[in-house]
DNA sequence: CGTTAGATCTCCT
DNA sequence: GGAGATCTAACGT
């Protein structure tokens, strides 16, 4: 089968982000197709990488083509893809939604809630289907548990501002499938 | 529909 | 001490 490997996330975030829309995402077994990520690069102030390294964001400064995996407001899991063209450049991908595709019933049983779109519109909804938790944190993503496929074909991708964000708001930074109804919030009409 | 509060982790001042 | 790449339930309109 077609994966993605380390070559493809050793590139400018800001190119493999609206790549990764319709691109395939599994996790042992389980995800879909994602519909929304959001870009973030060690000079965005938004960015967890932006002060430097520290025990958390330790994953996004390792190799691309890994996870980074951190949790939010001490509640939820949140799943980034590390990129760069080198080492230590402190970028990565937010995965923020994706259409379920595969793995449905254990996804409903993870989130307590069968309705197809919401299982996966957000990141914390996303990370809680998929079982992604702290202990993916810095692990590679062309071998088990992850899976990933690159999209068939390109795909119409809309760019607007990021989400729960409080500085550096403008930057169009959040890449979604046009017209996708599993994305986390409504994509705002320029 | 809209707004609000609470969950309580990790980092920064 | 306070804010944050979030989500949910509860409440007012």
């Amino acid at each position: 089968m077609n994966r993605l490997t380390a070559a493809f996330f050793a590139r400018s975030v800001h190119v493999v982000a609206p790549e990764l829309v319709g691109a395939t995402l599994l996790v042992g077994g389980v995800g879909g197709t994602i519909v929304e990520v959001e870009a973030y690069d060690r000079a965005d102030p938004a960015s967890h990488s932006f002060r430097g390294p520290s025990p958390r964001n330790r994953a996004m400064f390792g190799p691309p083509g890994h996870a980074y995996v951190y949790r939010s407001y001490g509640i939820h899991w949140c799943l980034n893809l590390v990129c760069g063209s080198e080492e230590g450049a402190g970028e990565a991908v937010l995965v923020r939604a994706l259409e379920p595709t595969a793995g449905l019933a254990a996804m409903a049983a993870r989130r307590g809630l069968a309705e197809p779109r919401l299982l996966c519109a957000g990141p914390g909804r996303l990370t809680q289907a998929l079982g992604v938790t702290g202990a993916h944190d810095g692990i590679p993503l062309d071998a088990p548990p992850f899976e990933l496929r690159p999209r068939p074909a390109p795909l119409p991708v809309v760019a607007v501002p990021r989400i729960g964000i409080s500085v550096a708001v403008e930057r169009p930074w959040r890449h979604a499938l046009a017209g996708s109804r599993f994305v986390s919030r409504p994509l705002r009409p320029a």
